[in-house]
RNA sequence: GUGGAUGUGGCGAAGCGGUCAACGCACCGGAUUGUGGCUCCGGCACUCGAGGGUUCGAUACCCUUCAUCCACCCCA
């Protein structure tokens, strides 16, 4: 085989696409439930967008962006994600003119250069919604609840809701200070990549998974304590908000969010059992990021959620979304006459427009040929039409389960088929 | 970017220096000429990811490369 897909891609066959379907649309379902509208943007945009939108010093951008340029010497990237997107249409296409908040969804392919693993890949989809143009922590709420309710509406077993808050520019920076002044004494005893998050993202060392950074953290100063008033006061009512709404989450104070734009509000939902990239779905507010793109100052919430990660998650538990096959005819010719052929075409065609999912042969095979490809397709009913039954107008049903078959007039088929 | 594992027909899988590269599934054809599912018979890899090397001889040993899987980093 000369040309394969490119690293990290995938091919979503007949099989796959199926399921897709169906999970797609239980999300656009509850999406309109919770009132939301989709919207769609451009899968590569002005690079310059990430770069401000999902921050400089993120691992995104930093290494991770497909980047190219055009014939016009512009700088495109595919997009790593989706927020800054929206954020930029939120502008552009001057959303803020309209009801406030705007809330919307999207799915689609998102493209990050990485080392592929499992639930990991270069060309990888997500859905996501957004909540444009409030501070209410009843919008946080209500996205987290949406992604909350999905997954149980899915049947998705063990998940877990972390629930943080990462502050904002009014107090992060002073609680990375002290988080720092914390480390200082052990810098030298942290683990080389916790040497590295020291300066670039201190935070992340409470989550480090060597045991030696996980002891020197115990006692470090939590978050919780080093929020401003507003971000404290915030917090409190997502929580009780949540908790009204029996939403269980678990506090957890060393969940970092990785992309430069979050404030207040970090979450993520986790599964266990599918391997490293436990992740399923993490978001928060990003009350900083349309004035960082140009606009008025807007707060904002948001979360993805991976789709790939939902069908490794239903598979490990040892769940299979049901697709069913429905009824379908198979329509059998006699092989060596094209009139016989060109009646049973015209009849498929008269079927399929009652909505009935009907196959013929295409290759002249032998009757038994074609009932035992009718066989292997599931098909619930044959129509024989033969030379003679074509001579004075007829055709044979037979019904495949039970081998009864009975003869009419080709012009009765439809209706004897339409009513079983 | 770093590390580990793997790479034999459509799929699963033997062989691990020397007969025609097992076998199972799938697929195609046939078993008195127009009737499927069971059974039986037959067919289906000039080739063992690719390139190079060692050897009288390599699918098997060595090197390179590519790909896949898994893990790190990070994240959906």
């Amino acid at each position: 085989m000369a040309i394969t897909r490119p690293r990290g891609t995938n091919d979503f066959l007949p099989e796959d696409t199926k399921s897709w379907q169906a999970v797609e649309a239980m999300l656009r379902q509850i999406c309109r439930e919770f009132a939301f509208e989709e919207i769609r943007t451009p899968i590569f945009e002005d690079t310059d967008l990430f770069i401000r939108g999902v921050g400089n010093t993120t691992d995104i951008v930093q290494k991770e962006m497909y980047t190219f340029t055009d014939r016009g010497e512009r700088s495109l990237t595919l997009r790593p994600e989706n927020t800054a997107s929206v954020c930029r249409a939120y502008l552009e296409d001057k959303l803020y003119g309209r009801i406030q908040p705007v809330k919307l969804y999207y799915m689609g392919p998102m493209f990050r250069y990485e080392r592929p693993q499992a639930g990991r890949f270069r060309q990888f989809h997500q859905f996501g919604v957004e909540v444009i143009g409030t501070i209410s922590p009843y919008a946080d709420a209500e996205i987290i609840s949406l992604a909350w309710e999905f997954y149980n509406r899915l049947g998705i077993r063990n998940l877990r809701l972390y629930l943080n808050s990462v502050g904002c520019p009014n107090c992060r920076p002073r609680y990375r200070e002290v988080l720092q002044d914390y480390f200082r004494p052990h810098l030298d005893q942290l683990c080389p990549s916790c040497q590295e998050r020291f300066e670039r993202n201190p935070l992340r060392i409470l989550d480090c998974k060597s045991e030696i950074c996980q002891n020197i953290g115990k006692e470090a100063p939590q978050i919780f304590d080093n929020l401003c008033d507003s971000c404290a006061d915030h917090f409190e009512q997502v929580k009780r908000i949540l908790a009204t709404a029996g939403v269980e989450y678990m506090l957890n104070p060393r969940m970092v969010r990785g992309l430069d734009y979050y404030t207040k509000t970090a979450f993520e939902i986790v599964v266990e059992n599918i391997g490293a990239q436990s992740a399923v779905c993490g978001g928060g507010r990003y009350d900083g990021l349309i004035e960082e793109l140009g606009g008025e100052p807007t707060p904002s919430v948001g979360f993805a959620l991976g789709m790939e990660r939902i069908f490794s998650a239903l598979k490990a538990q040892g769940d299979d979304i049901e697709v069913e096959d429905d009824c379908s005819v198979f329509v059998i010719s006699t092989p060596d006459n094209e009139e016989t052929r060109k009646a049973a075409f015209a009849l498929c065609y008269d079927l399929r427009r009652l909505d009935i999912k009907t196959e013929l042969d295409y290759d002249g095979k032998s009757i038994k040929a074609q009932l035992k490809a009718a066989n292997r397709i599931n098909a619930e009913y044959t129509v024989i039409i033969g030379s003679e039954e074509l001579a004075d107008g007829q055709a044979i049903v037979k019904c495949m389960k039970d081998g009864e078959q009975i003869k009419l007039p080709i012009a009765d088929v439809k209706q004897y088929l339409l009513e079983r």
